[in-house]
DNA sequence: TCTGGGGTCCTAGGACCC
DNA sequence: TCTGGGGTCCTAGGACCC
């Protein structure tokens, strides 16, 4: 059996972690910008407030102090996620983080009966230990397990757990589980199958395999296998990222080269980081830029450059280099640019790179010592400050040009912190 | 005025091979 | 008038997830 762990509301359960004043309102917490709710409490969405609404259509609930908006603060989230998967792992084996606020994990190993009583046992040390509301779907197969997460989460009775373990259960959980509801069925599946006929889970399962097959491709089969308790989604992901991509959205809109360049380069210095931090290195540095989609008045752009290079690296100056030349071929003035981004791809672990046969002996020593400075760097700057830089990237910390009005103070790291210098 | 960011996997079609 | 068949690999774009 699986079960999977779901932080309830999460971004909205860590700013109540540390603001208890919070409890009980209804709260939601804006993308970076201030953009758009990205996270929603309970009394939120029983408002009928929907995830992605853009904030100018909430600032009226919010000056009449019906609710209340926080900027988003990822240093915060992500330090609070890890604390709960340090719990959750401590206590069960096997556990496979599935993103931020979620995690899988086997029950091999625990008696059946037992099952509610561990996870209860979990849920009530998670939330001492960080102040987070976890719910916990268990079923034979991923799939289902999200279906009982779901059930957990909505009916208190169940005091956040949730377990299919009997077919009248999973036909039940089925029949009353909208097919938009569905984990893997998106949102292009979903009105395709209602058009169809196909409202719930259930009706989903009904069909035959092929009629699946012709319709949602091997995905759909996956899911179909799933919910009907035949294991069909993997169970363990890659350990190395295969992608990695650092991209913003501006607060206002860049029409000068020398300053989107800026802009650029930090993106690329901190996919470079995040490379170095995951001893991995990389072959492909791609770079792109948007206009605003929601101007229909301005021109529209969207290109997107790559850059190969011709053995694998991971010194901040190596992939600023490389994002920058590609900045240039796809730069076009007269342009309003709103957010641009670095993606960086053929990614392999740094230990084992494959070196050029006719690589000089100037290259090789122009890689080591760039290596070397960035090694200065990584020891020099903590995560998220750039107190040791290049020229061609921007003074100051990463979340400046951002706009957080409502952004909940730093509870778990410092500023100060961030500006001083180890050794 | 104001609309997020970071990932994975699948597929169809083209390039290339013999 | 006539122009093969069977593969693999790469890539861009789409769909999905949180």
């Amino acid at each position: 059996m699986y079960a999977l762990a779901d932080c309830n509301n999460f971004f909205v359960s860590c700013e109540r972690a540390f603001q208890p004043q919070l409890e009980g309102k209804a709260v939601v917490v804006l993308s970076n910008n201030d953009g758009c709710a990205v996270a929603r409490s309970n009394e939120a969405k029983a408002m009928g407030i929907k995830m992605g609404t853009p904030f100018f259509q909430l600032r009226p609930l919010v000056e009449s102090g019906k609710l209340v908006a926080c900027s988003s603060n990822y240093t915060l989230y992500g330090d609070l996620s890890e604390r709960v998967m340090r719990i959750l792992s401590g206590t069960l084996p096997g556990i496979e983080k599935y993103s931020i606020d979620e995690a899988f994990f086997s029950l091999d190993g625990i008696q059946p009966e037992d099952y509610r009583a561990v996870c209860v046992d979990l849920i009530r040390r998670v939330r001492r230990g960080t102040g987070i509301p976890v719910s916990i779907g268990i079923a034979p197969t991923k799939t289902l397990g999200k279906v009982a997460n779901h059930f957990a989460k909505k009916y208190p009775g169940y005091r956040g757990v949730c377990v299919i373990d009997s077919d009248d259960k999973r036909l039940k959980a089925l029949s009353l589980t909208p097919i938009d509801d569905v984990w893997g069925i998106g949102w292009r599946g979903a009105p395709k199958l209602m058009a169809l006929g196909v409202q719930t889970a259930l009706d989903f399962t009904r069909r035959p395999e092929a009629w699946v097959r012709s319709r949602m491709g091997v995905t759909g089969v996956r899911t179909w296998k799933e919910l009907q308790g035949i294991p069909a989604v993997s169970a363990e992901r890659e350990e190395r990222r295969k992608s990695i991509c650092t991209s913003r959205s501006f607060a206002e809109m860049i029409t000068d080269k020398a300053e989107l360049r800026l802009r650029v380069s930090d993106f690329a210095g901190i996919c470079a980081q995040k490379l170095r931090s995951e001893r991995s290195a990389a072959l492909t540095v791609g770079v792109f830029a948007h206009t605003n989609r929601f101007r229909d008045d301005l021109p529209q752009y969207y290109p997107f450059e790559i850059e190969h290079l011709d053995t694998p690296q991971n010194s901040t100056q190596a992939i600023v280099a490389a994002a920058l030349r590609s900045l240039d071929r796809l730069f076009r003035e007269g342009y309003s640019y709103k957010r641009a981004g670095v993606v960086i791809e053929d990614i392999v672990a740094a230990d084992a790179v494959q070196l050029r046969l006719f690589e000089s002996e100037e290259e090789r020593e122009m890689r080591r010592r760039q290596d070397e400075i960035s090694a200065i760097m990584d020891k020099v700057n903590k995560p998220g400050s750039n107190l040791l830089r290049l020229a061609t990237q921007r003074p100051g910390h990463y979340a400046d040009g951002i706009r957080r009005d409502f952004c909940s103070p730093l509870f778990t790291t410092d500023w100060n912190d961030l500006l001083e210098v180890k050794g």
